[in-house]
DNA sequence: ACCCTGACAGAAG
DNA sequence: TCTTCTGCCAGGG
């Protein structure tokens, strides 16, 4: 867990366009450190609450939304579904992911 | 050093 | 599709 790798992954993740999602996978290659993603779903975890970071865009790659059940995945789904992002199932569909 | 944990991922049945 | 099973790899106890 480097400062840089940090840096790199905020920088992604402010990045992903509103209206699409994109993986902790994606994420973690993206910033070069491939078979990471728990490392990027860590980092999420430990975002401060008023974080202007759009981290909710962040999900699992089979579309599945990992907060589900908790409170943080009920505003999750409420920003996906402002940004037009339909949530069916508790799952994200795969033409919504962010292709870069 | 050993074991368990985790906002995960991909393959197999 | 859905469920289960493995692999993943740095942190912390």
């Amino acid at each position: 867990m480097t400062p840089e790798f940090r840096d790199a992954v905020y920088q992604i993740v402010g990045a992903i366009p509103a209206g699409t999602v994109a993986s902790y996978g994606q994420v973690a290659a993206m910033a070069g450190w491939p078979r990471h993603a728990r490392f990027v779903g860590r980092l999420m975890s430990t975002l401060p609450e008023g974080t202007a970071l759009p981290w909710h865009r962040v999900i699992r790659g089979d579309g599945g939304l990992p907060l589900a059940g908790t409170p943080s995945g009920e505003l999750q789904v409420r920003r996906l579904a402002e940004e037009g992002v339909a949530v069916v199932g508790n799952r994200v569909p795969r033409r919504c992911f962010w292709v870069p």
